[in-house]
RNA sequence: GGGCAUGUGGCCUAGUCAGGAUAGGGCGUUAGCCUCCUAAGCUAAUGGUCGGGGGUUCGAAUCCCUCCAUGCCCGCCA
């Protein structure tokens, strides 16, 4: 209803004033909607912008279309509020399973995320890749796309060439009951700092990855069992936190199946293309990058960035729309790719890029063991929950509340790392993971548990939709943003907007709760508050969804 | 040195792309509210040169220039 009385509007007043655009805006405390369409029209028409606007609410009000909204103008500024049939219908729609869903679409989607290295588990910076893609991905499939999320896993880089030596060299064991990422990041540390102190070993490395790039059984059937020691741990971790990925797309398949050799014959036979024996590379100076684009070393074995360009024109032939999740450090090596795109005459991906996740104390590190696991994590604040359950349910059972609990967390986890726009490199911090109060997703999960608990002890009511309370007013005006706010996710690709929405709609909930008699309530009044209770309830329940958080009925 | 990004009360953050009406929240601190639908809640008080300076505009947190601070990148690593 919100969109489509926005674009009503909109069509009347470039209508009538032969304006390009209405000039829209919100109405903040003064209306649900404004126009300073005034200000533009002020010089063409030679006219004092109040003036101007008093008119066209003169003219607008006469309009049956608008019927039920009320426009007035306050000084130069022409405003709109909704009245009691619009919130009326805004209840009714919030109300049926689905709330939020949009129109069904055909343009494929494709969501990239994660990929971290399978060289350790997961840690608080991943996962905010992880987060941001996660959620994302579920927007999309709200707004009606049909979308795969893939994890693209790079298994034959330098990285896992360590590994494998250190598994073969090390003899480091694994522990009974260490997940398998945790393992391969202490075989991955210890691997590093034997090489920071012998650089020889640099030669068995590199052996180990021109044996890989020739196919060579065995040390394939190495790389092979370390990456996938790894993989299996990262996945549990995803599970873990509600993350699902749709395909795990192994770079070595570009390798094998020849995709890569086609792509760099293509890159080859282009103008930009710079060939010297084995070694060979894109000069990018005409993109505006200074230094060359490297593909293959001189010893004739592809860098990553040959294999990042052979799926990427997979995904182009595969996908509508491709969209990568990157970290800030990758914003280079992602235009790079996206430029030889372009000149390969291909469609580059749509790259959301999100700055770092650091420690107080500094940067996180792998390579050096300085990271806080993504497990580690969900164990802290899963163990807090408990804690918390435990003294405001006592009378359940160990097994409820942990179930309460594990929600909890994981709802507080994603929702403290989707709630800061991607753009913010941040410090995370232990005390902030750690609070369930206000802007944490256990206030929204409370706020729907409330709704629930009403509701359940209501019994049978009537439709009944007449609102004339400040406090039910303002309540149902969030709910219809709801499928307005699924769009701007999807077109703006902001996954943090969902959880500045869905605070608000929390924030409202909670006064009318305070405010507003519902099963006290008498007769019809009783019947319209329930019918509100339960649109909320609906839509905190699609939008705690879309975020990958548990709706709980009772907490 | 060059490039990209960020800078909003003691701390965290929305708003910046598509400029508009007194810059929204939260944490903290202070003072209230459970014979009343779950107090993971509600109300109020406190606290701001929107990093500094210049410019564009009827109007700038938002656009432009410049300076400062911080993060990230500038590998034949990924």
């Amino acid at each position: 209803m919100f969109v489509e009385t926005v674009d009503l509007i909109g069509r009347l007043l470039k209508g009538l004033t032969g304006e390009e655009d209405p000039l829209l805006v919100d109405g903040g405390d003064h209306a649900d909607l404004a126009s300073t369409i005034a200000f533009s029209l002020a010089k063409k028409q030679k006219r004092s912008p109040p003036l101007i606007a008093a008119d066209l609410a003169e003219k607008l009000r006469i309009l049956p279309e608008l019927d039920g909204i009320t426009i007035f103008s306050t000084g130069p500024y022409l405003n709109f509020t909704f009245g009691g049939e619009y919130l009326a219908q805004c209840v009714a729609a919030a109300r049926k399973p689905g709330y939020g869903t949009l129109l069904k679409k055909y343009e494929r989607v494709s969501i990239e995320h994660t990929s971290a290295n399978p060289n350790g588990p997961l840690h608080v910076g991943h996962i905010r890749n992880t987060i941001i893609g996660d959620t994302l991905a579920r927007a999309f499939r709200k707004a009606g796309y049909p979308c795969e999320v893939q994890y693209y896993i790079n298994d034959m880089g330098r990285q896992i060439a360590i590994v494998v030596w250190g598994l073969e060299t090390l003899g480091i064991t694994r522990l009974p009951g260490e997940k398998g990422d945790h393992f391969i990041a202490r075989v991955y540390v210890r691997a590093n700092h034997a090489i920071r102190d012998d650089e020889s070993i640099n030669g068995a490395i590199e052996r180990l990855m021109q044996e890989i790039e020739r196919g060579d059984r065995d040390v394939d059937q190495a790389f092979r069992q370390a990456v996938n020691t790894c993989v299996e741990g990262i996945k549990e971790t995803l599970f873990n936190l509600h993350v699902h990925h749709d395909r795990f797309v192994r770079e070595s398949t570009f390798v094998r199946i020849g995709d890569m050799q086609r792509v760099l014959d293509r890159l080859a036979r282009m103008d930009e293309a710079e060939v010297e024996g084995k070694f060979l590379s894109l000069d990018l100076t005409s993109s505006g990058f200074e230094k060359k684009y490297v593909l293959k070393r001189a010893d004739g074995t592809s860098v990553y960035a040959a294999r990042d360009i052979a799926y990427h024109v997979w995904k182009t032939a595969n996908y509508d729309r491709n969209i990568d999740v990157l970290g800030a450090d990758h914003k280079l090596i992602g235009a790079q790719l996206s430029a030889t795109l372009r000149l390969m005459g291909e469609v580059p991906p749509e790259i959301l890029h999100f700055e770092f996740v650091s420690l107080p104390e500094g940067a996180m590190s792998t390579r050096s063991g300085t990271f806080v696991s993504a497990d580690e994590l969900i164990e802290e604040v899963t163990a807090r929950a408990l804690e918390e359950v435990t003294k405001r349910r006592p009378e359940l059972s160990p097994g409820e509340r942990m179930a309460i609990a594990r929600s909890v967390a994981v709802g507080a986890i994603r929702f403290d790392i989707v709630r800061v726009s991607p753009e913010k490199s941040t410090v995370f911090n232990w005390k902030q993971a750690l609070d369930f109060e206000r802007q944490s997703a256990p206030y929204v999960q409370y706020a729907h548990a409330r709704a629930c608990s009403i509701l359940a002890k209501a019994g049978d009511f009537e439709e009944v939709y007449e609102y004339n309370d400040p406090h039910e007013i303002a309540l149902t005006k969030a709910i219809a943003r709801f499928p307005a706010v699924i769009t701007s996710v999807v077109t703006d690709l902001r996954p943090h907007l969902l959880a500045t929405y869905i605070r608000d709609v929390a924030d409202l909930f909670n006064s009318f709760y305070r405010f507003v008699p519902v099963l006290k309530a008498e007769g019809s009044l009783r019947d319209a508050r329930l019918c509100l209770v339960d649109a909320t309830r609906n839509t905190l329940r699609e939008a705690l969804q879309t975020l990958g958080i548990d709706a709980l009925e009772s907490m």
